[in-house]
DNA sequence: ATTATACATAACCGAATGGTTATATAATAT
DNA sequence: ATATTATATAACCATTCGGTTATGTATAAT
């Protein structure tokens, strides 16, 4: 009931993930561009990459020995919306509900 | 450097989780309210909870036998800008980027 | 006083996470 | 042909996660 086609909620879980997509939000980076600027090993990038791939939000080009990787530009931007959409629902929410609340305040019979 | 005070990220990852705060969006609940909402049982609710408490989400009033809980809709809110404001940036740096692709099609050389 | 209800907590469990090191493979450079 | 570089993959490991059942404790109801 609550689930994006595209697991932005798991995507934007990890803070390794969501660095590398603020790396590649400033343009396209080989694997290898993208391992020099953590502190952490080539396979442990290599598979937040594959879980990011997974759920959709970057996409690779392979040229040579490189891999470029790339935002998924427009999955991203919808499973974008749908989330501030969702939260914002609950936010609009909790505002009608204190506005019940305080238009009730009173009558606390229904 | 990518870390919001209260790790919204952390909250919203579980699908269990985003239902509880869509359900306290609705108003105040009781924690067996909740539990009755779902079909696991009230300690894996209690543990979510408490998860929801540590990172700031939601608020418990005692009464009695009885735990009330609420959104804490200020917490809530900052956290869901701040987090907006990242993404959207992101989001941003790509148009950006695309921008640039484009201006600079035909002389790749700079 | 006993029972029922709401919640808390502990012990356990399997699966997923997020990293590691070691090694293989593929393409490039020498 | 050999060495180097970029990437992939396997095996491993500790921790976290998200649930379970069992049981304890506090409050309320009978």
């Amino acid at each position: 009931m609550f689930r994006t086609t595209k697991n932005i909620y798991r995507a934007l879980a990890d803070s390794t993930r969501r660095e590398i997509l603020n790396l590649l939000s400033k343009g396209e980076q080989t694997q290898s561009d993208i391992v020099k600027e953590f502190n952490i090993s080539q396979p442990a990038i290599n598979k937040q990459l594959k879980i990011l791939k997974e759920e959709g939000f970057i996409h690779v080009r392979k040229s040579g020995r490189y891999r470029y990787y790339s935002l998924e530009r427009e999955t991203f931007e919808v499973a974008y919306r749908q989330m501030v959409g969702e939260i914002g629902t609950m936010l609009d929410q909790t505002l009608m509900d204190l506005k019940h609340y305080v238009e009730n305040k009173e009558e606390d019979d229904d």
